[in-house]
This record gives structure tokens, C-alpha cells and sequence, in this order.
RNA sequence: GCGCUCGUAGCUCAACCGGAUAGAGCAACGGCCUUCUAAGCCGUAGGUUACAGGUUCGAUUCCUGUCGGGCGCGCCA
């Protein structure tokens, strides 16, 4: 049971004594320190459906409370408040039994299977900056649940299907039999532009493009290789880059639109048998009920063209039944751009309907705001281009390299650029992370490139001080028992023992800004400890918990980070 | 036109589903390295939470309206 479970039934249990049996406990951690270590919220709203004088309750509540050996001091403030300040005994030894399990205290619940489809980018051409957010908060979300005990299937629905293949399979033809190799396949950027250009200016070079669309989909062998050899290396690209930025996708994890490509006609047919589908203006519509207009006007879902091709509406459909009858998933996880969130509402409602998935699956559109330009305008360069991905993580590490040739000269070149690394990408993924999801995502290099305040090289600084003092400690016991006296050996002690809680919370909401905010404040209580309290200087059992304590700060920080795909260090 | 979403310090962002005096970082100003890494710590200043109503003990949070930004709405994904 976690610190705030533990809790919250026992405020419940005095609440009920007091003759508010259903009341919410409402407990939470305080909002101020003067409020102690957690604030009780449900005797005001428990007072008013009892009509009863919230103080009075908050004093039949506070004498029913079993808090022995738990709380140090229990009071009543403001309307009916109830303040609770935990015992330093008690959280000693919650912080000694996480530290003594390998999930940090976060295992042992019932564990789900679930489907998070993340990253999932566009083959056709290379990653760029707007393919951030959905494959690290997707990472985050994998690591968490993961570590939590839930078996997590990833799914990379990367677009491998479509026009634009026709067309650049039909530019590798024309390539390739006219030998121009300046147009190889490792500029895939330079590639996608050119074969554009093409589409664009030559009419006979557009039919045959469209005739490979027909022949790819179709199946035709030659096609197919060429199709197969232009996927390889755009996902050896990709590949490149998950291994860059830590995330954790292999080729076992690619599913894309292709594979779901024999089930389209399939997934139509089933829908036409319910009769779910109308036909207008030659193409196959879903008109849902739920989405009427006050006008009485349904939207409409379109699940076949009037040409008889299909869409990505039709294999999503596809993918969802996939994910629910073949993987058995009973949570679906969608990390993907918020203005597709119309699209993933119809898609969860008509699968629901059509009987793809079935109530017992939990469906969730996890959305992230669109990337703005510094102007506050939708994202473009001059150029009105896009930033590469890997332009990005090349200035983070040569930025990173400036400043720790800067601040640690002395070190070889080589320890340099591998702190450059990790700090780098670290203070990328941070920049993203920290944020919360929903909102919009302002692309600025010095904001995302900072190295200073709440960033990743901050809580990284953090660790290294930790590494610090254990090496020149030596040999000491990590389990010592832990002291903790001092305000701040208190305060660090109390959000060690929240990460359980913390951690819960992430899944719940699937929000990995939530652990950022929780491993910023570690760090941050941490670095008020290390100016306040010496460990090395300190003498007996106050060094050996001291030591201790930060041997827990140390590895709570290190799987935290580790659950947002950052790394740490020894010494930066 | 309809729908979704957002509007918080000069800037970038929080605020744990209605709780106490709205918190951090950056930028500004002032302190702290002979002592475990100063990428740090401490302090000062900075707010009519876009605006107007409403709901109640209590609203940044919920409801209505207005203004403003972004996005989405039948054959791209």
C-alpha cells in the first residue's frame, strides 16, 4: 500500500467513525510546508452533506484517526482542513522497504495488457522535430507501465502505404536506370523533393506513378521489392534515430499501415453486413448518430473512395480490431497529435458499434498539442520547412560539448563528447517531457537546448553529486537505517516515499510531465540537503544515514530518468 | 457556419479532477566556493489567472456569454 493509499483509507475509516461513511477523504500532499506533509480535503465537503459544523467534524474525525506511528502531528486549520505530518520513523522505513524492492514499491497490483501506438512516422520521408513528442512521450508511457507490471505491446503504425510510394518507387526506377547516384536512397529528404518535383512537372511521370500505387497495392512483385528496399533503409534511418535518443523501438515493433492492408475490404464488408455503411457520390460513408451537429447533420466517416481505394480510417478500423481480438489488449494507447482527436473519437465509437472491441478495452486518444513556430504561428522554417530531427540532436550535443569543455576541461575529449551525448539528448527529451502534453508546443532552440533550472542536466548535476560522495565514501552499507532528523533530510525522505504514488498517477493519466515535475523537486530537495546537511563530515549513525538516504535519492533519480529514456552520469 | 482545444509573472511553463496567501525556471537585482562538483544554494522584485456574469463555505479549475490564438470538419495521413 502506498503512502497515500495508506492514507486515505484511514481518513476514510475516521470519516465513516465520525458519521460520514461515504464521504471522499480527499487527501493529498500539502500545498505549503506549514500544512505538513499531507492535507486532508473531505471534512468540509462531508460537513456539508451532513449539515454539520465542518470544525466540529474535523475534531470527531482527527480523534477517530488511527495515524500511531504513522503521523507525528495531526491538526486542524482554516475551515477544516486536517493536516498530517508524518512521522521521520515512518517514512525511514517506507523509503528502507522500497529501496529494498526492485520495483521501488511499485509492483504488486493487478497488471494490464496494453497497446501503445507510438512514434509511428511517415517512411516516406526522414524524422523531423514534429516526430518528437509522440516517440518519447509514447517511450515514457511504455517504461512506466511497463515497470508498474503491465505487459506492454508496442506498435510502430509507421506509414509505409499510400501514393506518395507509388511515386517514389517510380523515381527509384527513373533513378536508377539513368545511374544518378546523387539521388541515393541515404538523402531520403532529398529523395522525397526531388521525386515531388517530378510529380509535379511531369504529367507521364505522375500516371506511372499512380499505375505503381495500383501495382504496389495490387501486389506485383517488382513493385513490392522496390517498395521493401525504399522501407529498409527509411526505417534503418529510424532506427538510427530511436538508438540516438534512447527510445526503445526495434523492427519487431513496426506495424504498419501495410500489414493491415488484406483486412481493409474485410473491415468494409463487416460494416456493410451491420448496416452501418450508406453509399454518397460513389463512396462508402458512416454516418454516426454521436456526432450530429445541432443541425441534426452527422459527420461523415468515409471508409472507401469513390475509386475504391481505402484510407487510414479504414485501417485504423483494422488496427483496432487487430489490437483488441489478436493482441488481447485491454487498453489501447493512441500517443498522437491532438488534431486527429475527431478522427480517434469516430474510430473508438464505430469500432465499439460495428463490434471490433467490446466494453471490457479502455480506448485513449493520448494527445499532444501541435508545434508552433517562436511566433506563436504554426511551425515552419524560412525555408518553410521542417527541422530535421537529427539537426536538432546534432546542436543539442555540440552545445552540450561547449559547456562541459567549459565547465570540465580537464577531461579527455573522448569522456566529453559521451557527457555531450547524454546531456544533449537528455536536455531534448526534458524540454519535451516536462511539458504538459495537451498543451501546444512552442519549437525554440534555446529553450529546448537549455542546461540550467528545471532540465535534464539539472537532475543529471544532481546525480553526479551523488556519484561524488559515494566514491569518496568508499565502502558503506546503502541500507543503513535511516535518520531522518534534519527539515531537510525530512523533505527528501517524503518524496522518496512518494514515488509509488507518483508513478500511479503517470498511468492513470498518461502523463510523463508528472514525473518530471516529481524528479525536479527530488533534485531539488536533494540539492537543499547536500548544502545542508554534510555526509562525509557527519559522524556515525547520522554519516551511515546520511549516506543511505542518498544511496535511495540516487537510485530513485536514476530509475526515474531511466523511465523517460534519460540516462545519468558518474561525472559531468 | 459547426465542433475541439487553449488563454496564468516580461519570457517558457506548473498547479495532483473544487481547497488555504496561484508555484517553478529563465531574464533582473543582492548574497554564498580554503569545506562531499557553483550546470548549485539562499534572498528581493514580479499576478485583477483574457474579460463579464453564474453555481457555493471556497473557482485558475465547473456552467453561460464575449474577445483572442491554434486546430479539425466527405474521398491526404
Amino acid at each position: 500500500m502506498t503512502v497515500h493509499e495508506l492514507l486515505s483509507a484511514r481518513v476514510a475509516e475516521a470519516l465513516a467513525a465520525a458519521g460520514a461513511p461515504d464521504a471522499p477523504p480527499v487527501v493529498q500532499p500539502s500545498s505549503k510546508p506549514e500544512f505538513g506533509d499531507y492535507q486532508a480535503n473531505g471534512v468540509m465537503g462531508a460537513a456539508k452533506a451532513l449539515k454539520t459544523n465542518p470544525r466540529e467534524l474535523a475534531a470527531k474525525v482527527v480523534a477517530a484517526l488511527q495515524l500511531d506511528r504513522i503521523a507525528d502531528k495531526v491538526e486542524i486549520a482554516g475551515p477544516g482542513f486536517i493536516n498530517i505530518t508524518l512521522a521521520d520513523s515512518f517514512l525511514a522505513d517506507t523509503v528502507a522497504r522500497q529501496q529494498a524492492d526492485v520495483r521501488l514499491g511499485c509492483g504488486a497490483r493487478q497488471s494490464a495488457k496494453v497497446v501503445i501506438d507510438y512514434s509511428s512516422p511517415n517512411l516516406a520521408k526522414e524524422m523531423h522535430v514534429g516526430h518528437l513528442r509522440s516517440t518519447i512521450i509514447g517511450d515514457a508511457l511504455a517504461r512506466v507501465l511497463t515497470f508498474r507490471g503491465d505487459h506492454v505491446i508496442r506498435q510502430n503504425h509507421v506509414g509505409d502505404w499510400g501514393t506518395q510510394f507509388g511515386m517514389l518507387t517510380a523515381f527509384l526506377v527513373e533513378t536508377e536506370q539513368a545511374g544518378r547516384d546523387e539521388l541515393a536512397l541515404d538523402d531520403l529528404e532529398g529523395f522525397y523533393r526531388a521525386a515531388k518535383q517530378r510529380f509535379d512537372e511531369d504529367a507521364g511521370f505522375a500516371d506511372r506513378a499512380r499505375d505503381y500505387v495500383v501495382k504496389l497495392q495490387g501486389g506485383d512483385v517488382r513493385v513490392r521489392a522496390l517498395w521493401q528496399r525504399f522501407l529498409d533503409v527509411s526505417l534503418a534511418h529510424c532506427e538510427a534515430v530511436y538508438t540516438r535518443l534512447n527510445v526503445q523501438l526495434t523492427r519487431d515493433d513496426v506495424m504498419g499501415e501495410s500489414a493491415y492492408n488484406d483486412d481493409l475490404a474485410q473491415v468494409v464488408a463487416d460494416l456493410k453486413a451491420l448496416g452501418l455503411v450508406t453509399e454518397d457520390q460513389g463512396a462508402q460513408v458512416v454516418y454516426l448518430d454521436e456526432f450530429r451537429n445541432k443541425e441534426g447533420e452527422a459527420q461523415a466517416y468515409i471508409v472507401q473512395k469513390q475509386d475504391g481505394g481505402y484510407l487510414y480510417s479504414t485501417s485504423d478500423l483494422a488496427a483496432l480490431r487487430y489490437r483488441f481480438g489478436k493482441l488481447h489488449a485491454n487498453r489501447l494507447l493512441y500517443v498522437v497529435d491532438a488534431r486527429q482527436g475527431l478522427h480517434f473519437q469516430q474510430v473508438f465509437v464505430l469500432g465499439r458499434k460495428a463490434g471490433f472491441i467490446d466494453g471490457s478495452i479502455a480506448t485513449e486518444h493520448v494527445a499532444f498539442g501541435t508545434m508552433m513556430g517562436e511566433d506563436g504561428k504554426p511551425f515552419k522554417t524560412r525555408a518553410g520547412g521542417t527541422i530535421k530531427l537529427v539537426e536538432l540532436l546534432d546542436e543539442a550535443e555540440r552545445r552540450a560539448f561547449e559547456l562541459v569543455s567549459e565547465k570540465n576541461g580537464d577531461l579527455p575529449e573522448a569522456k566529453r563528447r559521451a557527457i555531450a551525448h547524454v546531456v544533449g539528448i537528455g536536455a531534448v527529451k526534458y524540454a519535451d517531457l516536462s511539458k504538459h502534453r495537451t498543451s501546444d508546443y512552442i519549437f525554440d532552440w534555446n529553450t529546448m537546448l537549455s542546461f540550467e533550472g528545471n532540465t535534464a542536466p539539472y537532475l543529471q548535476y544532481a546525480y553526479t553529486r551523488m556519484a561524488s560522495i559515494f566514491r569518496a565514501a568508499g565502502e558503506f552499507d546503502r541500507h543503513a537505517r535511516l535518520l531522518p532528523a534534519e527539515p531537510a533530510e525530512h523533505a527528501l525522505a517524503l518524496q522518496l516515499a512518494q514515488f509509488p504514488d507518483l508513478l500511479a498517477q503517470v498511468s492513470a493519466e498518461t502523463c510523463p510531465h508528472f514525473l518530471c515535475a516529481y524528479l525536479y523537486q527530488l533534485a531539488t530537495r536533494f540539492s537543499r540537503f547536500y548544502e545542508a546537511c554534510p555526509v562525509l563530515k557527519a559522524e556515525g549513525e547520522v554519516r551511515a544515514s546520511r549516506l543511505a538516504l542518498c544511496a535511495a535519492a540516487a537510485n530513485t533519480l536514476k530509475t526515474g530518468l531511466g523511465l523517460l529514456g534519460i540516462e545519468v552520469l558518474d561525472e559531468m
